[in-house]
RNA sequence: GCCGAUGUGGCGAAAUGGCAGACGCAACGGACUUAAAAUCCGUUUCCAUUAAUCUGGAGUGUGGGUUCGAGUCCCGCCAUCGGCACCA
């Protein structure tokens, strides 16, 4: 009912030092070239994944990674580095158009409102975000230079000589649109007839359209690619020198998903060509007893004989009908038709037959597999179904049954490889296939190229147009291709991109029209962090100078610090690091890779332990903790919770443990008087701390510094706990305790260790605001006393506990604990085996 | 199935191979108060035992191992969570 009295006035201090921030551009990071710049301030570029603004504003989630990241770039200005710490806006995306289709309103209008949303909501937290560094990927000042990226590389190839990205004009080869790192492929796309629209994967839940439920089906249509493929070996090997986590690394290989082995090439007996498949077993090729093609392979035209075409075609029409989730679903039984047609095994020239089957897939490897059915599941299953022959090549080390064996082992009735090992046999066979043409040693990805346009009015439209049917790029001087207003932002129905509307638009010229799909979301995100570095820049993507100071300087270069979700593991982070490498090979940026170290912050569940959802009502908005308990401590209380990286349910009663917390920070130094006014309390003093305050404040020093170091906020935040409960007893209150304990907190806790530093030095004196003070140090020798307690054990269980001068001498120490009365009790009558003595720490008595 | 992560009090969690449970929440007891809130002080892993805050034992998912000593290192198993999934 009526409102609880405030522990502190942190409802009034805090809007007071957002304002004066502001007004002071007090976390402005200055360019090389700046007024004010000082070049000899280190770097550090601390970075978050920058949001889509959406209509629901800012949940507790978003606020913990970047609380994270303010913590340790206020913490990096105080150690004095010059820090990059920006913030932007993903807007491009569904959300904002689908409710243009509703109500009519533009969705720049609607994502105008929804970033003035969430940048209050952000400034309300106190972050220390450079403002001045804003960047929105819908400004055209922004998508611009996205265009501009997109030029760059449609107007590359990769020159296998090299390896590296170099521009088109340095391919010699007669096609240059063969090679493009940008180019126009008919791929299937997810096609809703009821919709009349294409969806993306993440719009398509269980084959059905997310809205209505409709069934969705794969259709080949014209889109743009970038063939992010040519760099599969470079984005995995890259990966090994980068400071991230091991799971998202993991990830990132897995979704490469590199294969090493061999292609190998069938003739087809009494008939022209050959069907080249792709293995890593080469040296099960003598257990090859049939072939699959995958349904959608051109060659099962050509191949399948008369007799069997009615039933070829009527199992492809099948497959075709089905969805991929039908298709690819485990539990069911494996399907096939036989084309009547067979392939001769070139290891022993054998002839065998030629199946279709949908457990075989055109987009991976060639489309086409060897049956291997003794030594592969999938194989074994389909040969059992059809009643195939099995026949065992590789005996299992361990003696255990060959049929069904996958592992490693002996080449057995392989007459060329009998008795090699599985590693010896591959390369041996697979030397012989090359020698003879009929093979050679092959490499597989799953990676794909990247489908990259979309259907889509609120995206970025490429800079391309369309003359007698071949596409050309715009100059870079006609950028920003900017959208046309449109009145109706509903998709066609035939699958065109809604810009195919605007009839004015698309005629560039007399005979040029323009493209009219749009870039994907990610588009804007790939480059995003270069921005930063330079976001006023009307010549450049990013000036050069700019670049090098902030993503060139340091060890490693790149971004230092960059914290985000794991939803981000592959999509986000890998198309980032292939434009990154593009852009680097063509001699734009200072470093290979963009992120140098990176940490995911864990999920914050429900007070219920449940994900946060509307569905279970147990979402809690940031700004209704803040009205309660205030922004230092919603800060605090997130980074309390637990170690980052991990899940972690949020508890109400949490925040308030620390907002106590807080209040006995402001309690130490401020007092309530008679007219219940806060001023500075009379236990502060300026005088000498005593030996023990200087113990706890050297060793909070080291605890708190060590702490951001590593991130793990939890157990700074403890020590400094420790460290007020120690002084709440005390009667005086040292100033020069005080001051240095306010720059520890100062990261976790910005407004109210600036308004108690304020305070204390309106009273005492002192120059500069707490954001302008040096980091302190701490010195070890504070830390060490002349006593410590020593722990006796015997046989490793401890028995009791000495205190003794900490220099005393292991010997001593030995004889000590012998003498204690406790250990010479459960020592006696026993054989001493053995005593160890570690210095500082314990004695254990071991006896037999 | 494959890959990855995680298992510690009533709860969130701490612990360079060296006193398991710091810090916080909750609970209980006390001080202050007419009362409550707020605040401050204390207790709080479990079992047994005790006048006792003595004392003894057990204890970090589970079974082994290495070690004077294991939550921590090694091997096997179980459970939970996340990702990928007919990728030849």
């Amino acid at each position: 009912m009526n409102e609880r009295r405030k522990p502190y006035p942190f409802d009034q201090l805090e809007p007071k030092w957002q304002a004066i921030w502001e007004k002071q551009r007090a976390f402005h990071a200055t360019n090389p070239g700046e007024e004010n710049f000082d070049p000899t301030k280190a770097k550090f570029y601390v970075l978050d994944m920058f949001p889509y603004p959406s209509g629901s504003g800012l949940h507790v989630g978003h606020p913990e990674g970047y609380t994270a990241t303010d913590i340790v770039a206020r913490y990096k200005r105080l150690c004095g580095f010059n820090v990059l710490h920006p913030m932007g806006w993903d807007a491009f995306g569904l959300p904002a158009e689908q409710y243009a289709i509703k109500t009519g309103q533009h969705p720049a209008v609607t994502t105008r409102e929804n970033v003035a949303k969430f940048k209050a909501q952000l400034q309300r937290i106190g972050f220390s975000y450079d403002w001045e560094r804003e960047v929105n990927t819908t400004d055209p000042r922004y998508y611009r230079w996205t265009q501009w990226i997109f030029l760059k590389i449609y107007n590359s190839w990769l020159n296998p000589a090299t390896n590296q990205a170099e521009p088109i004009s340095t391919y010699g080869g007669a096609d240059p649109n063969s090679v493009r790192l940008a180019y126009i492929a008919e791929v299937p796309v997810n096609w809703c007839p009821e919709l009349g629209t294409v969806l993306a994967n993440e719009e398509v839940v269980d084959g059905k359209s997310e809205v209505g439920g409709f069934s969705v089906v794969r259709r080949p249509m014209r889109q743009w690619m970038l063939r992010i493929t040519a760099f599969a070996e470079r984005l995995l090997d890259e990966l090994e020198g980068l400071d991230w986590p091991a799971s998202i690394k993991a990830l990132q290989r897995n979704w490469i998903g590199k294969s090493e082995g061999a292609e190998i090439d069938f003739t087809i007996q009494q008939r022209e060509g050959r069907i080249r498949v792709f293995t890593t077993r080469p040296d099960t090729l003598y257990g090859a007893t049939y072939m699959v093609l995958a349904p959608e392979n051109p060659l099962v035209g050509q191949i399948t004989t008369e007799d069997r075409r009615e039933a070829i075609e009527k199992y492809r029409t099948d497959i075709a009908a089905k969805s991929d989730l039908e298709r690819t679903d485990l539990a069911k039984e494996k399907t096939g038709a036989f084309t009547g047609a067979f392939a001769i095994n070139p290891a022993n020239d054998e002839a065998i037959p030629i199946w279709i089957a949908d457990y075989v897939l055109m987009g991976y490897g060639t489309g086409a597999i060897m049956g291997v059915p003794a030594h592969d599941e999938r194989d074994l299953e389909f040969a059992r179904k059809f009643e195939l022959p099995v026949i065992e090549v590789v005996k299992p080390p361990g003696g255990e049954d060959a049929i069904g064996f996958v592992g490693d082992g002996i080449a057995i009735n392989s007459p060329l490889i009998n008795g090699l090992t599985s590693g010896k046999a591959k390369t041996k066979i697979t030397t012989w296939l090359e020698e003879r043409g009929q093979g050679k040693s092959a490499i597989n990805y799953k990676l794909r190229d990247w489908l990259f346009s979309r259907q889509r009015y609120w995206g970025e439209p490429f800079p391309v147009v369309w003359e007698e049917g071949n596409h050309r790029a715009l100059e870079e001087t006609e950028l920003p291709v900017v959208p046309p207003p449109l009145e109706d932002y509903k998709p066609t129905g035939t699958g065109e991109p809604p810009l195919a509307k605007a009839k004015d638009w698309i005629r560039y010229s007399e005979n040029a029209t323009r493209e009219t799909n749009t870039m994907p979301q990610w588009a804007g995100s790939c480059w995003y962090y270069l921005r930063f570095c330079d976001p006023g820049n009307h010549e450049r993507f990013v000036g050069e100078e700019a670049e090098q100071y902030w993503m060139g300087g340091g060890k490693p270069g790149g971004v230092d610090l960059y914290i985000g979700g794991v939803e981000h593991a592959v999509l986000h982070l890998l198309y980032a690091r292939f434009w990154h490498k593009v852009l680097f090979d063509l001699d734009y940026l200072s470093t290979p890779e963009p992120f140098q170290r990176l940490v995911n912050q864990g999920m914050i569940l429900g007070e219920d332990g449940r994900k946060m959802s509307k569905r279970w009502g147990n979402v809690i908005d940031p700004l209704d903790v803040i009205k309660i308990h205030g922004a230092d401590a919603f800060r605090c209380y997130e980074m309390f919770m637990g170690p980052l990286e991990q899940m972690k349910p949020w508890s109400m009663r949490g925040v308030e443990g620390v907002a106590r917390f807080l209040a006995r920070v402001w309690r130490l130094i401020m007092n309530e008087n008679q007219a219940g006014e806060w001023e500075l309390s009379t236990a502060v003093r300026d005088v000498a701390q005593t030996k023990a305050q200087q113990k706890i404040l050297h060793a909070t020093i080291k605890k708190v510094t060590e702490d951001i170091e590593t991130l793990s906020f939890n157990t700074a935040i403890s020590q400094m706990m420790i460290f007020v409960n120690a002084f709440t007893t005390a009667e005086v209150v040292p100033l020069s305790s005080m001051r240095t304990f306010l720059i520890l907190l100062n990261p976790f806790a910005p407004h109210l260790s600036s308004e108690l530093w304020e305070t204390l030095s309106e009273k005492f004196g002192g120059s500069g605001q707490i954001t302008e003070q040096a980091w302190p140090d701490y010195d070890e020798a504070l830390l060490v006393t002349d006593e410590v307690e020593v722990v006796l054990q015997v046989n490793g269980k401890r028995r009791d506990v000495i205190t003794v001068a900490i220099d005393m001498p292991d010997a001593e120490l030995e004889k000590a604990a012998l003498a204690n009365p406790k250990i010479a009790a459960l020592v006696a009558g026993k054989t001493i085996r053995k005593i160890v003595v570690v210095p500082k720490k314990l004695v254990n008595v071991v006896v037999g």
